[in-house]
DNA sequence: CGGATTTGACCTGCGC
DNA sequence: GCGCAGGTCAAATCCG
């Protein structure tokens, strides 16, 4: 069923190294993402380059298949398994933390959260170890079809309270937050951004953080920004300024699945 | 029975 | 140096 996007943000990473996400100064902008430590298997202490894309897709598409709260992940190809849950201050919203289980040893992972800017959509985080072979789960892979992406084991088992989504809290904030560690997806749709392909039947949306358009940001990767429909210039007017997400854009092009790696 | 989810505790990094 | 927040681990529990 619809629902199931192929996300697969992973694609073409091997260009993005955390040098590619530095918003614009050496230093990490913050502890959020860059912080991912790979888990207590490997060393702690140092943090492996990881990648990130920041997806935003709406959460209609994803109750669609399954009404699981907030943390309630896209349906992609790939085998997640949750293996935490925060909540996130400021946020209403708890963040589930989700691994890769599509192959054995994958080092991917995913935050989902509910935009608080957007309750109705759902933010979802990827992080790579930008040096770390991928699995490259093909297409065939799909035994996370059947256990697909964090698997709707529980249908209902969510006891979330799930807080009434707030009309527009501090968008700019959420977005700032979102935005400083928003690794942007900048490449051409066929290839890079294929995986991206498949989440346009939501409608989905990417944020791209300034910081990123920055620095890689040129004419012909600009040219790879969707412009923004009405609905979503509407739905972002609410923010009004929005600082650090000064890119919004929507694709459209349908591609086929791509491995995440 | 095996695998996934849930949940609390613990650890690490960052900011003040 | 301390406190805060985020991220991960691991045991318990649940579901297929």
């Amino acid at each position: 069923m619809e629902g199931r996007f192929n996300i697969n943000p992973f694609i073409g990473e091997q260009e993005e190294n955390d040098t590619t996400i530095e918003n614009g100064s050496e230093s990490p902008p913050s502890t959020t993402f860059n912080d991912m430590k790979m888990t207590s298997t490997s060393s702690p202490k140092k943090r492996r380059a990881m990648q990130k894309r920041v997806v935003s897709v709406p959460i209609k598409d994803v109750e669609g298949s399954r009404l699981k709260g907030e943390s309630a992940p896209p349906s992609d190809s790939w085998a997640w398994r949750k293996y935490g849950q925060k909540p996130i201050k400021g946020s209403p919203y708890p963040r589930g933390y989700y691994r890769c289980s599509s192959s054995k040893g994958c080092p991917a992972r995913k935050q989902v959260e509910r935009s608080s800017v957007d309750p109705t959509m759902l933010v979802i985080t990827y992080s790579c170890e930008h040096n770390h072979p991928w699995p490259l789960p093909s297409r065939n892979n799909h035994h996370s079809n059947h256990h697909n992406s964090t698997k709707p084991a529980k249908p209902d088992t969510q006891p979330e309270p799930e807080p009434e989504p707030e009309p527009e809290p501090e968008p700019e904030e959420k977005f700032t937050d979102l935005g400083d560690e928003a690794l942007i997806m900048t490449a051409s749709p066929d290839d890079q951004f294929a995986w991206f392909g498949d989440m346009e039947t939501t409608t989905s949306t990417v944020l791209e953080s300034p910081i990123f358009a920055d620095t890689s940001r040129s004419d012909a990767d600009v040219a790879m920004f969707f412009p923004m429909r009405e609905e979503d210039e509407s739905l972002f007017a609410d923010l009004g300024e929005l600082p650090e997400c000064s890119v919004v854009f929507r694709h459209r092009n349908l591609g086929p699945e791509v491995p995440i790696c």
